[in-house]
RNA sequence: GGAGAGAUGGCCGAGUCGGCUGAAGGCGCUCGCCUGCUAAGCGAGUGUACUCCGAAAGGGGUACCGAGGGUUCGAAUCCCUCUCUCUCCGCCA
C-alpha cells in the first residue's frame, strides 16, 4: 500500500505509474472520495467534541443534583446525527481503503519503462551453456527414463500439474533443499525458519497477494486459510504489527516451504514437466532492513541467490523487470534465469525484489532508531534462493549424458550419500 | 469434541454503582540535577493514527483499553458475536 498522503500529493505521478505498469486506473474517484471523507470527518469530529463537552456538563449537573434533562434531550439529537455521519464515513472509508489496496507499488527510478518481459534488460550473464555432442533432452524425458519423475501416477493421485518423485529424484530434491538452507545459514548469515504452510487473510493482505489476486491462491473450504503460494507470506508476516529496534536490523531469514499456486489463466502453458506445478518446493530469502540500505541489500540478496547456481555450476543470466512486468508489490525486481538446454531457453529460477515500505505499511512493520521516539516503516525484500523444482530441472538438463544418466554436481554429493551419477538403477 | 479462566499503554498491573481515566501504581526508557567512579536519590517527560491551524517550532480536535456490533446524553466499565491465549478432560501424529 502506498502512503495516503503521498498519493494525495502525487495523483499525476501515480496515474503515470499505473500507465507504465500497463494497468491504467482512473484516479478521479480517489480524489473525490478523499475530499468527501475529509469534509465528513471535520463535521463529525466537531459534533463529537460538542458531545464530549456536554457529557462533562451532564456529569457535573448530576453530581450537583441539578436537572440535566434539557441537555440530555438536546444531545440525543446530536448523537443521532453523529451516528448517521459515522455510518456514511465508514462506507466511504471502506471504498477508500479498497481503492488504495488495489494500487501497486511505485517502481524505483532505475526500473526501465516497458510493456512486457521482452523489454527486460539483461544485466549480467554467468558461465556458459554446456556443449553437447548429442541432442540434449528435456527433463521430463530424462526423468521418466531414469524412473525418478512420474507425472502419470501423480495425475492419477491428484491431477494435472503435480509430480511424484522416486528414489534418487526424491533424494535430489531433498538434497537441494538442505544444500540451499546450509549455504544461506552458514555463509550468508540467514536464520532458518520453518513457518506454517497455511496463512490467514490478514497475512495474505500484508504481503499484497490479497485482495487482488485471490484467484491465484488455493483456499481451504470452511476456513479463511490459504495454502502459501510462497514462503514470502508467512515469513514477512512474522513481524506483522511489531516495532523492531534499530539494533535488530537488518534481519535475514531463510525458509523452505512448499508453494501452492492455482496457475489460473495458464492453461496450455508449460504443460509438460516440472516447470509449472500446482505444488513446488522453494527456499526463500527474506530481509527486513533500514530504508536507506534497501537497494544495497537487494544487490546482496541477488548475489546470495546467484551463489547457489554458481556452486551448482549452472549457467544463468540476470534481468531487471521492466515496469510492465513488475510484480504488484515490488519497487524493483531482478529475475535470475537459468539455462535449460533441453528446451533451448532461459527460465526464471529466482525473483529478487525490494518492496521498500509497501508491504511494511500493509503489515504494519516498523522500527525505531536509537534515541528517537518516532517509529518508521522498515523496508522488506525477498528472493527465491532458489525454486527447488526448477533447479532440479536445470541439473537434469545441464548434467545429462549421452547414455541418459545424469551427473550429480559436486556440491550436492555430500547430501546424496556420495552419489556421483544418477543412472537407471538409482 | 466437552468444561472453565482470561485478553488494559514498552513490560507488570489497578480500574469500585457506566460520567472528571489516555487511562492509578510500579518497572523500564529519555532529558536535567546531584554524586570524585558505580549504585542510590531528586525533578520533568515518556503511545499510535487521523484531522485542523501554522512557513516552522508547535498547538487544537477526534479515535483507539483483543476485534466487530448493540444499549446510553455518555462505556475500558453493561449486552451480543467473533478471534486468540491459558487450565482440566477426551482424542490424536
Amino acid at each position: 500500500m502506498l502512503d495516503l498522503k503521498f498519493v494525495r500529493d502525487n495523483v499525476d505521478r501515480v496515474a503515470q505509474m499505473l500507465r507504465d505498469r500497463q494497468m491504467p486506473l482512473d484516479m478521479q474517484p480517489f480524489v473525490e472520495l478523499d475530499g468527501k471523507r475529509r469534509n465528513i470527518l471535520r463535521e463529525v469530529e466537531e459534533l463529537k467534541h460538542q458531545r464530549n463537552q456536554a457529557s462533562e456538563e451532564i456529569a457535573r449537573l448530576k453530581r450537583e443534583k441539578k436537572d440535566a434533562g434539557a441537555l440530555i434531550e438536546k444531545m440525543r439529537q446530536v448523537s443521532q446525527r453523529i451516528k448517521d455521519l459515522d455510518q456514511e464515513l465508514g462506507a466511504i472509508e471502506e471504498q477508500f481503503r479498497q481503492f488504495l489496496m488495489l494500487i501497486p507499488n511505485m517502481p524505483h527510478p532505475s526500473v526501465p519503462v516497458g510493456a512486457d518481459e521482452s523489454a527486460n534488460p539483461v544485466v549480467k550473464t554467468w558461465g556458459q551453456a554446456p556443449a553437447f555432442d548429442f541432442e540434449p533432452k528435456p527433463h521430463w524425458d530424462i526423468g521418466e527414463q531414469l524412473g525418478i519423475l512420474d507425472f502419470e501416477r501423480a495425475a492419477k493421485i491428484t491431477g494435472a500439474r503435480f509430480a511424484l518423485y522416486w528414489g534418487a529424484g526424491a533424494a535430489l530434491e531433498r538434497a537441494l533443499i538442505s544444500f540451499m538452507l546450509d549455504v544461506h545459514t552458514t555463509r550468508h548469515g540467514y536464520t532458518e525458519v520453518l513457518p506454517p504452510f497455511m496463512v490467514n487473510r490478514t497475512a495474505m493482505t500484508g504481503t499484497g497477494q490479497l485482495p487482488k489476486f485471490e484467484e491465484d491462491l488455493f483456499k481451504l473450504e470452511g476456513w479463511d486459510y490459504f495454502l502459501v503460494p510462497t514462503a514470502e507470506v508467512p515469513v514477512t508476516n512474522i513481524h506483522m504489527g511489531e516495532v523492531l529496534e534499530e539494533d535488530d536490523l537488518p534481519r535475514y531469514y531463510t525458509a523452505y516451504t512448499p508453494c501452492f499456486r492455482s496457475e489460473a489463466g495458464s492453461y496450455g502453458k508449460d504443460t509438460r514437466g516440472l516447470i509449472r506445478q500446482h505444488q513446488f518446493n522453494k527456499v526463500e530469502l527474506v530481509k527486513f532492513v533500514q530504508p536507506e540500505t534497501s537497494y544495497d541489500e537487494l544487490e546482496s540478496l541477488l548475489q546470495n541467490a546467484e551463489t547457489i547456481l554458481q556452486e551448482l555450476g549452472l549457467h544463468y543470466r540476470v534481468v531487471t523487470l521492466c515496469t510492465g512486468d513488475l510484480g504488484f508489490s515490488s519497487a524493483k525486481t531482478y529475475d535470475i534465469e537459468v539455462w535449460l538446454p533441453g528446451q533451448n531457453t532461459y527460465r526464471e529460477i529466482s525473483s529478487c525484489s525490494n518492496f521498500e515500505d509497501f508491504q511494511a505499511r500493509r503489515a504494519n512493520i516498523r522500527f525505531r532508531r536509537k534515541g528517537k521516539k518516532k517509529t518508521e516503516l522498515v523496508h522488506t525484500l525477498n528472493g527465491s534462493g532458489l525454486a527447488v523444482g526448477r533447479t532440479l530441472v536445470a541439473i537434469l538438463e545441464n548434467y545429462q549424458q549421452a547414455d541418459g544418466s545424469v551427473i550429480v554436481p559436486q556440491a550436492l554429493r555430500p547430501y546424496m550419500r556420495g552419489m556421483e551419477t544418477i543412472g537407471p538403477r538409482n
